[in-house]
DNA sequence: GCAACTTTGTGCGTGCCTTCACAAGCGACT
DNA sequence: AGTCGCTTGTGAAGGCACGCACAAAGTTGC
């Protein structure tokens, strides 16, 4: 294939990278995290059937996800964890860290700002922005919340390289711009629009009302099923709320 | 195919629920938020180009995912906006309220309570719940925060069909026991752990901490992909921010 | 040193999702 | 009334992801 005999060295792991399917990406740092508690309870080595109950995939599924990082286990043991995350923060690019800038510090970004999850997986919120001026001016987690014109020049200052959006719908994209165009290549948005911008610039939205009619969906398909599902635990309340709707032969 | 000549009936519409992919009910999603919009601007109708793109779909995926849901455009012109909404809205079961309960009132809890955007699309919060005794008894936006071991009769009372998990980690597993015990078939849960459910339960994990950490790896990935992407457009910046290749010590 | 057992790494079939491309349908204009 | 242009709906193909199943490789016990 085109895994040579040997790895390690850097243009193999870039050759990597490009092929990691996006899916696969997103378990990895999932992977990484329990590692990361498995470590703190002492553990030493893992198995993929081991680490993947824990995670709630399919073992076969994670043995492939980590071969694409070229880590090798050890046939017959298992992973060594710490050399797994090692491994696995190098290829997510966790070997240094990514400044972070939050825009709109309202009842969102304050959760935000003071989430400590961040800042301690390799994220420091770096920088805090908004227009309004009761909340300029004021530190939040010793960081002190700048106006939104100074975006370019704070992002440039502080090396932001990830940009978080949680304005209001309406001011996103023209803050989406402003990040743009100082350089932040990688954007995570909140607000419930659709951001336009160029090709190179990597955006993932968080979309909760999106995922809560996700949920809905399949409260509705549920209904819909039938009665079997509904009364395998015994007392299930189910909320009959109309008689129209939920029209079962 | 399985479409009839006529449709509109009711058990067609639940034959299609069963068959619509996950990605695109997520899709639908999207649309139908940009669909209000549009006809809030005082738009009649749509056409899938236009939609598309405001959406930032192909314009293909949007026309095959709205055929899932049987609404019919008209050929020449496009999609009359409000008929649409309807369609929409009875697909992913928003033609009644579903009741959702929050669990744990911290810092990201108290933004969710508070947030307008999840009642006024057809998902009032109807309970509130933490074991922290300087926030039990406590109101957010008119609801009352009550102790975590009420849950199942306060859910079953008021008729929860998704829950909303925003406790710490170590948390969360519990508090998801309950919720399925109390009926609850739908959850939402935004602490950094794989929830362990039966199989009839759904599960969303909302991680940001993993979002971060793709948008890390698609910044690694940009730095090794070369020069040549950085200077396509002429003028990026490439923020070469210091030397050493933007990494902070 | 050998055999039995454990676990990794992956080739391969299967099914889902995406995308292209085009026929069919609808309205507007002459 | 007929034709032209525009848009939908969908067949078909390609790509991607998932998961099974097994060979290779290592460990443990004797
Ligand atoms: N609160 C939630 O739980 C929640 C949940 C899901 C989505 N969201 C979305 O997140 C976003 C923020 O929600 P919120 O509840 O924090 O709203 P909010 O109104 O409390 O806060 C918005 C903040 O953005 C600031 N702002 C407004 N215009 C700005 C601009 N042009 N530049 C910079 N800052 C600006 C405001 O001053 C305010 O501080 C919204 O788009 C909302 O839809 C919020
Ligand atoms: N704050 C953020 O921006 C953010 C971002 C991403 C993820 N998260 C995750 O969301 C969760 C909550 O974060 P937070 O910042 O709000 O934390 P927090 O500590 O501010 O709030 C947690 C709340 O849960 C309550 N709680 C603790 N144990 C409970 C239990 N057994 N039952 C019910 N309630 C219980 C606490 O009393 C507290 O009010 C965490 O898992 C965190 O990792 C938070």
């Amino acid at each position: 294939m085109t895994k040579p005999p040997h790895a390690g060295s850097a243009d193999v792991a870039a050759a990597r990278l490009r092929s990691i399917p996006e899916a696969s990406v997103a378990r990895l740092a999932v992977y990484l995290r329990m590692l990361g508690e498995l470590a703190e309870q002492g553990a030493e080595t893992v198995s993929s059937d081991e680490l993947a109950a824990a995670t709630g995939v399919n073992p076969a599924k994670l043995r492939k996800d980590l071969s694409y990082i070229g880590s090798y286990g050890i046939r017959g043991v298992g992973y060594e964890i710490a050399a797994l995350v090692r491994q696995l923060e190098r290829t997510l690019g966790l070997d240094h860290l990514r400044a972070v800038a939050l825009v709109g510090v309202g009842n969102l970004g304050h959760a935000l700002a003071g989430y400590s999850g961040f800042g301690g997986r390799g994220f420091p919120v770096t920088a805090l922005f908004d227009v309004d001026p009761d909340l300029v001016g004021i530190h939040i987690n010793g960081i002190v919340v700048e106006h939104v014109r100074s975006i370019p020049q704070v992002c440039a200052e502080r090396g932001v390289t990830i940009g978080m959006i949680a304005t209001p719908g309406p001011a996103a994209q023209g803050v989406c711009d402003l990040l743009v165009s100082s350089g932040v290549r990688c954007i995570l948005n909140f607000a419930p629009v659709v951001l336009q911008v160029p090709h190179e610039v990597e955006v993932r939205k968080v979309d909760l009302a999106v995922e809560l009619q996700i949920l809905a969906f399949h409260v509705a398909r549920k209904h819909l099923a039938g009665q079997d599902a509904a009364t395998v635990n015994g007392h299930i309340i189910e909320h009959a709320s109309n008689g129209s709707g939920g029209m079962l032969p």
